[in-house]
DNA sequence: CTGAACATGTAAAAGGTTACATGATTTT
DNA sequence: AAAATCATGTAACCTTTTACATGTTCAG
């Protein structure tokens, strides 16, 4: 429960603690607001969400108004002054590497040796991967009330967030259409 | 040993087969590669090098051809049958969802409500880390000799690889800008 | 009153990273 | 012969995922 315990913290839990600071959140509000706007960079999984919301509220960093013994019903959890002081904290130090795992990328750094056909496949199921993400994720969804979302000069953050995925998204899409042509040309070559 | 055994395997472990599989190496020079090319989009994190190469082994998937007992010198891999047909199916099977752990996105999305130069700081961490990346990993480094690239009509596939990891870059960066044009916003609004 | 969606939780296992330890080879 | 780099390995820990388990509220 000591001050600088939020050093201990996982990457999740500070999400999670960033979620909360935004403002007052469930569990299962928080889950569905992690799917949907930072599903692509970076995911919450289940078994995570509720010990570690247990974890941050032991640490004093996040609680909820009735302490409510028994009751399995939702609880909405607001973020504690020590709470925002660690989010703040947190935003200062060095982030991180970024990590990331594509197993269809690097499948395909594989399937060089293997038939055309199959490297088609693994486009094709790339173009999907990233045509269902650009439908459900990347998509900017009804903008909610509790978004007093800062205005950074003429956009908000979430906008410029979005245009990133959009962005990333878009990319992927080109590349598998430049992937697709270059075995056109195999294709042509046998002709 | 069983001939099925490698649907056990983990997906690190199959990545290191691919290698593998493009020519005879070994930890260390898959160490480099990885280092090198996937390094974006798959991590090869040390601790999992060699015991995994050894399991490799075990299951017959690839071998080393002095069996040297006590010795602890270099040792190159090679695949065996039962290993090329092990990639050849994973290759063929569903491939995981895109993960991401990007922990820069995440503190600016959480950032917003803090002043406009704390979204400056993450926004030049962000471009340090993709400037670094594009000199060091996204670069494509001078030709091999092993490479026996396939061609994909008129571009190898390393080529096409390397592409996506440059325009990835590209395209982070120039988000990087378009975050800092909308802040300079701010600051106009200001003056 | 029944099913769907809401909501919370736990245990075990899998997977990955870090830090450490050690020896061999090559270069200066 | 010292230093740098090549090379392999291990153990402990940390984190995440999966699968399961359970109760609640609301709509039809």
């Amino acid at each position: 429960m000591s001050v600088d315990e939020w050093a201990d913290l996982t990457p999740t839990a500070r999400t999670i603690l960033g979620f909360v600071a935004q403002h007052p959140r469930s569990g299962y509000d928080i889950r569905e607001a992690a799917r949907r706007s930072v599903s692509y960079f970076w995911g919450v999984s289940d078994g995570q969400l509720y010990p570690q919301l247990k974890l941050l509220a032991e640490l004093g960093l996040i609680e909820s108004p009735q302490e409510d013994p028994g009751a399995r019903s939702k609880s909405v959890w607001h973020i504690t002054p020590a709470g925002r002081a660690a989010l703040t904290k947190w935003i200062r130090s060095p982030s991180a590497p970024l990590r990331m795992r594509d197993e269809n990328l690097v499948k395909m750094m594989f399937a060089a040796e293997l038939e055309p056909a199959e490297v088609l496949r693994l486009v094709d199921e790339r173009r999907k991967s990233f045509e269902w993400f650009a439908k459900n994720v990347a998509s900017p969804g009804p903008a909610q009330s509790w978004q007093a979302d800062q205005k950074l000069g003429s956009r908000t953050t979430s906008e410029l967030l979005h245009e990133y995925g959009k962005q990333h998204t878009e990319n992927a899409l080109a590349w598998c259409d430049q992937v697709e042509e270059a075995l056109r040309g195999i294709a042509n070559d046998r002709a």
